[in-house]
DNA sequence: GTTAGGG
DNA sequence: CCCTAAC
């Protein structure tokens, strides 16, 4: 099989790839892993395999509706059985920044339409020269470059007869969508079915291709879209580069028409394993990102950084963005805030879905403990709706890089105070709060998440304090939008991460990142310390983008009335004096606030009542505003205490007090 | 880190 | 309340 890939590659320019080592698997890959790498398997053929588990799964369970016609594969091994099924394979398109990195990765193109399905395999395929439409569907071919990559699948059932297009929307797709590798899906498929997979897988493959080709290759809607972005551990330097300029993976459904550029990209639904356990952790693994999108989703983008096997940290910077975009959003949209995604279909759809978990690895282990581990992040959402879904990473970045997420609930930051959070119905223990990505090895993901997982959300403006349960508002360290008030644990979001990490070569592709695809957790709020905490740097992490107004917490009369007093006693320009001595139980009320209440209270009191707002203040505490600051206008305040027989009014007994 | 002011 | 220059 290789030889025939290969001569796919020449298609991109005659780059070759890489040969590059096999990293070593996760552990569990090992277990089946002879004959899925022996075997000449094709990634894609076991990716089809499962593929037709997948819908099987999914039809059962998938409550979508749409699914008329279906395909009707039969995998007689495999413990698929002929059930029918649709499965189709869309052409996720990666693209690079750098050019040149595309051709040294090995691909096939297929002209979605025709190409594809008359080959059952990958290797068959026609190349496609074009980059223009989605109708290239790019289907990576190689091996390597699909363990690096991580391919994503997805499977739809589809009604032949309507076309993936007329029948089915997002709700029928099969939510699954996967991010495999391809050595994991060897592993997996090898695992829970049977080797002999193979046979079967190319049928299913094939199916895969044709009916998507058939249909007009992509739909428009894509119930959900994982993309694993990161690049793979291999370490061959050709590779390397090819991640370090961006990766970008764009997905657009066929409205559009064009895919944005010329990217190659490869997208498929994703499915999952059904082997019993085993389907679950198909999951997979790749990388450092990876999220889903609604059906909606229509133009999607990844850039990725990969690791540089070496360092990969530091030199190679790498942006990944990820993004989503709606329709009709998606231009109007700021990229990184995206909270807005209004498009009720689309959360509607969505909401259910939810990404469980997300495996990062580092290429070489910040983390102390366990390199590998040390890179892995766990990232668990529910109700996860992402219409928007921008990723950078910063080339610096290290693998643990940063998190930065935010959280918007009715369009408004929810700051991550305890107050807040618990409105919101996420309680926080600390200031921060985290996300982790898990790996997808069960055994692994708690370790990390207690001690390896370092990933911080720095808050940027972490007070915690209790504030008014006025607007909750968080501020995580990124943005997520929360669409609706959430109930207690479930919350719509939007989430905008913002993840310095890199990419582990090696591990990546060996480990598993493995996000499922559909659970997206809620992090227990009692997890807060494992949440941990990665450096944001960059200027993202300011507060500029994060931080949103500090809830509005009027001061009550009492308040007022302690301010006046201390001002009167320590006067004007010794705020963090009057703050210690009237409010230094008051997180919430900074010496600056004081600063600018007694401010607006001067104001206040040289306004008529009429024009006053809010609490009224009762006059006299306004009077003594009045006293309080002309006398400490007149004395400089702090200096003068001496002065305060001269001083005019009220303040004298302050200034007794001030002197001694 | 505080102050002082403008926004 | 935020933001910031100036200390």
């Amino acid at each position: 099989m290789v030889s025939k890939k290969r001569l796919y590659y020449g298609g991109f320019g005659g780059f070759r790839a890489p040969v590059v080592p096999k990293a070593p698997r996760s552990l569990r890959r090992s277990l089946h892993k002879k004959s899925s790498e022996g075997s000449d398997i094709c990634p894609f053929e076991l990716l089809a395999a499962v593929a037709g588990k997948l819908l099987q799964e999914s039809e059962s369970s998938a409550s979508s509706t749409g699914l008329e016609g279906k395909e009707q594969v039969s995998i007689s091994k495999d413990g698929v059985k002929q059930e029918p099924l649709d499965v189709k394979l869309k052409p996720l398109r990666l693209e690079y920044l750098d050019q040149g990195c595309c051709a040294e990765s090995e691909f096939v193109h297929e002209h979605s339409n025709s190409e594809l399905k008359k080959e059952p395999l990958l290797t068959d395929l026609p190349q496609s020269d074009n980059d223009s439409g989605l109708e290239h569907a790019s289907v990576v071919t190689t091996s390597d470059f699909l363990k690096e990559v991580g391919t994503n699948v997805k499977l739809e059932a589809s009604d032949e007869k309507h076309g993936v297009n007329g029948t089915r929307n997002h709700g029928d797709l099969c939510d699954v969508n996967m991010d495999v590798n391809r050595a994991d899906l060897h592993t997996e498929a090898i695992g829970s079915q049977s080797e002999d997979l193979t046979a079967v897988k190319t049928c299913s493959f094939r199916d895969t291709v044709k009916s998507s080709v058939n249909h007009g290759v992509l739909n428009k809607s894509y119930s959900s879209v994982h993309v694993p972005f990161y690049s793979d551990p291999v370490p061959s330097a050709c590779f390397q580069k090819k991640h370090r300029g961006n990766v970008k993976i764009g997905i657009r459904d066929d409205d559009e028409n064009s895919f944005s550029c010329n990217h190659h990209s490869t997208k498929m639904r994703a499915f999952r394993l059904q082997s019993r356990s085993g389907y679950r952790r198909i999951r997979k693994i790749l990388t450092a990102k990876y999220w889903k999108t609604a059906p909606k989703l229509k133009d999607y983008e990844v850039s990725n950084p990969t690791s540089g096997g070496v360092n990969p940290f530091d030199h190679n910077r790498k942006s990944t963005y990820m993004r989503k975009y709606y329709q009709a959003e998606a231009a109007s949209k700021r990229r990184k805030l995206f909270h807005h995604s209004s498009k009720p279909d689309y959360v509607q759809e969505a909401s259910s879905e939810s990404i469980s978990n997300l495996h990062e690895r580092s290429a070489s282990g910040d983390m102390k403990h366990s390199p590998a581990a040390s890179n892995r992040v766990k990232f668990s959402i529910k109700s996860f709706k992402v219409p928007e879904l921008y990723v950078e990473m910063p080339e610096t970045s290290t693998v643990g890089g940063d998190l930065h997420v935010g959280v918007l609930l009715e369009g408004k930051k929810v700051r991550d105070d305890n107050r807040t959070l618990q409105q919101t119905g996420i309680s926080l223990n600390s200031d921060t709060l985290g996300f982790m990505l898990e790996p997808s090895l069960p055994q692994a993901s708690k370790s990390l998440v207690e001690e390896e997982c370092p990933l911080l959300l720095p808050c940027d403006t972490p007070q915690s304090l209790a504030r008014s349960p006025a607007t909750p508002i968080m501020d995580l360290g990124f943005s997520n939008s929360l669409e609706d008030p959430p109930p207690a644990t479930s919350l719509d979001n939007q989430v905008e991460m913002n993840q310095e990490s890199k990419p582990l070569p090696d591990e990546v592709s060996t480990e598993e990142t493995v996000v499922d695809s559909k659970a997206l957790v809620p992090i227990p709020p009692m997890n807060v310390e494992a949440l941990s905490i990665v450096p944001v740097n960059h200027k993202q992490s300011k507060r500029s983008e994060l931080s949103q107004r500090r809830t509005r917490r009027p001061f009550s009369v009492s308040e007022v009335e302690a301010l006046v007093e201390a001002v009167e006693t320590l006067g004007t320009g010794r705020w963090r004096d009057v703050k210690i001595r009237a409010f230094d139980d008051a997180n919430h009320r900074t010496y600056v606030d004081l600063k600018d209440k007694w401010k607006t209270l001067v104001h206040t009191a040289s306004i008529s009542p009429q024009q006053r707002r809010g609490e009224p203040v009762p006059q006299d505490l306004l009077d003594r505003v009045l006293a309080a600051h002309g006398f400490w206008s007149q004395h400089q305040s702090k200096q003068h205490t001496k002065h305060q027989s001269e001083r005019v009014g009220t303040p004298v007994k302050v200034c007794l007090e001030v002197e001694s």
